[in-house]
DNA sequence: TAGACGTGGGC
DNA sequence: TGCCCAAGTCT
């Protein structure tokens, strides 16, 4: 029955122009998955759309190199989602003969594909009969039945499943599937819901209830630790000195500025550069915000004249300052130096 | 299983 | 402004 009312509401209300709504191409739609997870429409359409202009197909995807893909991803956030892209296709390349799997045992053991990302592949791209739980069909259930408790909980994420599962039609899984999404996204929003817009106002616990804004139950709340940083903008004739962070943590893959454990930046200037002079040109302090922690990074700009016998450090590159916008860097770090070009 | 993992929209 | 949170997954 529910499934019958959203499905007959798509044909009128659901999104159909989505640039990853034009074919079925499970290429596509598992690229377009993998973007949207944890990140908004509006952010992720010019990403997709340009990343299947410079990887038209899985194969041209497995067969480029890794900092080519993280160039793309640059500015996405959630980096290890663009290194898994990178990874299972060349497993599909290498396992699956270039063709996309369409069994879930098979989705769920590639790199960044959990249950809900193999369930939205399964349905929009093979119309099977599986369901997807992500944070719009989280809130339509919770409402929907009176869900109580954060969907964090494993109790509640399993109560979630099991509706997810049982309600699941037998034909037209593809847009039943984008109607939940749909409905999630434009009526059973969040805040401010749409309830007299919503076609199950009638069987809506929440609303029936008046809980629509105690339901869905929000995270519980900490507070974000403070780490503090320091960071050098070395610049030498035009270009900017850049290191790899190969580390396993934050910016895993991308280009950044150096980051030092002094907090003289000319200690690990003299100890790292044959220099002729170096000038300090200004400092500051930016905070940038991540989901688990605030990162204070306290910045030094400075102007240096590399001799010409130089030693080469590992993983770093002076960087040419007009491709800096178009490199493999971390959001916060291009912003910062923007700023320092104007500040100067 | 709780924490790591980014960034920007919206209020 | 600051806070919540978004088409989650991995460890």
């Amino acid at each position: 029955m529910i499934a019958k009312v959203l499905i007959q509401w798509h044909t009128k209300h659901g999104r159909k122009n989505l640039p990853w709504q034009k074919n079925f191409d499970p290429y596509h739609i598992w690229v377009s998955e993998i973007m949207l997870q944890q990140t908004q429409v509006a952010t992720v359409i010019e990403y997709y759309q340009n990343f299947l202009k410079k990887f038209p197909t899985i194969l041209s995807l497995a067969n480029a190199d890794i900092d080519e893909v993280m160039q793309s991803w640059s500015g996405l956030g959630y980096y290890r989602r663009a290194r898994n892209l990178h990874d299972t296709a060349v497993m599909i390349r290498d396992s699956f003969k270039g063709q996309f799997p369409n069994r879930y045992e098979d989705l769920i053991k590639l790199p960044g594909i959990g249950r809900s990302t193999a369930g939205a592949i399964l349905a929009f791209s093979f119309n099977k009969k599986y369901p997807i739980l992500d944070g719009n069909v989280k809130r339509v259930f919770s409402r929907l039945y009176g869900i109580e408790g954060w969907s964090g909980l494993t109790l509640v994420e399993k109560k979630l499943w099991g509706i997810a599962q049982e309600l699941l039609p037998d034909k037209s899984i593809r847009i039943y599937t984008q109607a939940l999404m749909d409905l999630g996204a434009t009526i059973c929003k969040k805040n401010n819901p749409e309830c007299p817009q919503c076609p199950l106002i009638k069987q809506c616990l929440a609303f029936n209830k008046k809980l629509t804004h105690l339901i869905p139950a929000s995270k519980p709340k900490k507070d974000l630790p403070i780490m503090d940083t320091n960071i050098l903008l070395i610049e030498n004739a035009k270009t900017i000195l850049l290191t790899k962070r190969t580390e396993k943590k934050v910016w895993q893959g991308l280009w950044s500025l150096p980051e030092v454990d002094s907090t003289d930046p000319r200690v690990w200037v003299k100890k790292n550069l044959y220099i002729h002079q170096s000038q300090i040109i200004t400092q500051g302090t930016k905070t940038a915000t991540f989901s688990h922690y605030k990162l204070r990074m306290h910045f030094t700009h400075l102007n240096v004249q590399i001799k010409n016998d130089m030693n080469q450090i590992k993983n770093t590159i002076w960087m040419p300052l007009e491709e800096i916008e178009g490199a493999a860097l971390p959001s916060p770090i291009k912003v910062l130096i923007k700023q320092c070009y104007k500040l100067k």
